[in-house]
DNA sequence: TCAAAAGTGTTAGATTTACACCCATGA
DNA sequence: TCATGGGTGTAAATCTAACACTTTTGA
């Protein structure tokens, strides 16, 4: 069956998803224990194995959907983790994927079946094996990612204030900024667009609600590399 | 034997390796023709199948020991490449690492024994499988590495003039800059040393000899993250 | 003596940062 | 009426980009 490549060891290939989530004003990421031997019971991501038949790309896509019912969730490679121990039961490499998604977006029961939760990528406690590390990594590539690409949409409902895209993009990249210079940094994107509506369930005065025009966005020369 | 995970289909792994050069002014890769079927004959990167006994990094510092001679290449990992027909012969996921090295160190001997040669990186021919698409996201990263990381010096001997560093400095960004504007960079970096030496093989006049000086780099508090 | 690469400062413009007060409203 | 979050402009400082001529020396 197999015609090439037959002297050489196959190995065990899993994606491992470090799902993100902002509420309350805090960075969240999705995690649960491990219902799988060895390290049940261990904080761990939620992830699973890659299939014969789809790529990782699928594998990760699935995955997710298989967490939150969720489709075209907003995810990019992390990187692939091959320590030969990285798994104490036997070879297992892993890509990482980080995803975004707006935690309302994701229903709760649904969450609570799958027996996950969300902590604050503060607070992330001691994970099983390499997870840890997926997710500082992640962070990082993140963090990066945010201060030249409109990502934080993934993560806010349709319509946001102006606040709520600040307090996102100070607990991602771990600084407070200006409010005045953060204001005048968003003016200049006319992909981001005030609507008429006002929010008034965060301030007695209420905010202007604003949205991610995407069209806008992919018309803009300076995002054409 | 195996104990967990029996349930799940395993792959095959191999690591692609994009080899930078600094030669003549330009920046090169090393590739070669495909030795094995499928796809034999076809332009490709260097690479091989992962072992069980040992991890990504391991594998990649193998294949690029196998190909050069070289120990303690500069390697950084460029992703997993795993769409399902990516490989014609059979399901092969591939983890591509990018690798900077001085041409002088490569003994041309043994290149040719390899069967492998440099080419421009701007006049990659169409390869086998992803593998051009391997190379454009390593020169990516690399592009964007270089504008933040003293990354130029593995890919240069030990001294080096401030006009070669500009050169290798372009090649990388793909663009020129201003001579006085660089140095004026250059003079901020103390890592960077002046040497009492001069280089009479490229000017008439003779240029200062520079080196990197790694610890003053380590020490550097600009570079703790 | 001249061609070829090395070396060197200044200025204008753009970008970034710091900073403080008034507004609207519901409780 | 007051506490709370929303909203706004200006000036200084820093960083970036543009620019041209002199030096050295081997051929």
């Amino acid at each position: 069956m197999t015609m090439f490549y037959q002297e050489f060891q196959k190995v065990l290939l899993s994606v491992d998803c470090i799902i993100f989530g902002f509420d309350n004003n805090k960075l969240k990421i999705l995690i649960g224990r491990r219902q799988m031997d060895p390290g049940r019971g261990e904080w761990s991501l939620y992830g699973g194995f890659v299939r014969n038949d789809e790529s990782l790309d699928d594998a990760a896509a699935r995955t997710l959907y298989e967490l939150t019912g969720l489709h075209k969730i907003y995810m990019r490679q992390v990187g692939a983790f091959g320590s030969v121990d990285r798994d104490p039961g036997e070879r297992v490499v892993s890509v990482a994927y980080y995803a975004l998604i707006n935690v309302k977006d994701y229903d709760d029961r649904l969450r609570q079946e799958h027996g996950v939760e969300w902590v604050e990528a503060d607070k992330v406690p001691a994970m099983f094996s390499d997870h840890n590390e997926m997710v500082s990594k992640a962070r990082q590539l993140m963090k990066e990612k945010i201060k030249t690409r409109p990502i934080s949409f993934q993560l806010l409902p349709p319509l946001f204030t102006l606040t709520q895209l600040q307090r996102l993009y100070e607990a991602v990249v771990g600084e407070e900024v200006d409010k005045r210079n953060f204001r005048k940094r968003i003016k200049d994107m006319d992909y981001i667009e005030k609507t008429e509506l006002i929010d008034k369930t965060h301030s007695k005065r209420g905010a202007a609600l604003y949205r991610f025009n995407k069209k806008t966005y992919d018309e803009d020369p300076t995002f054409k590399l």
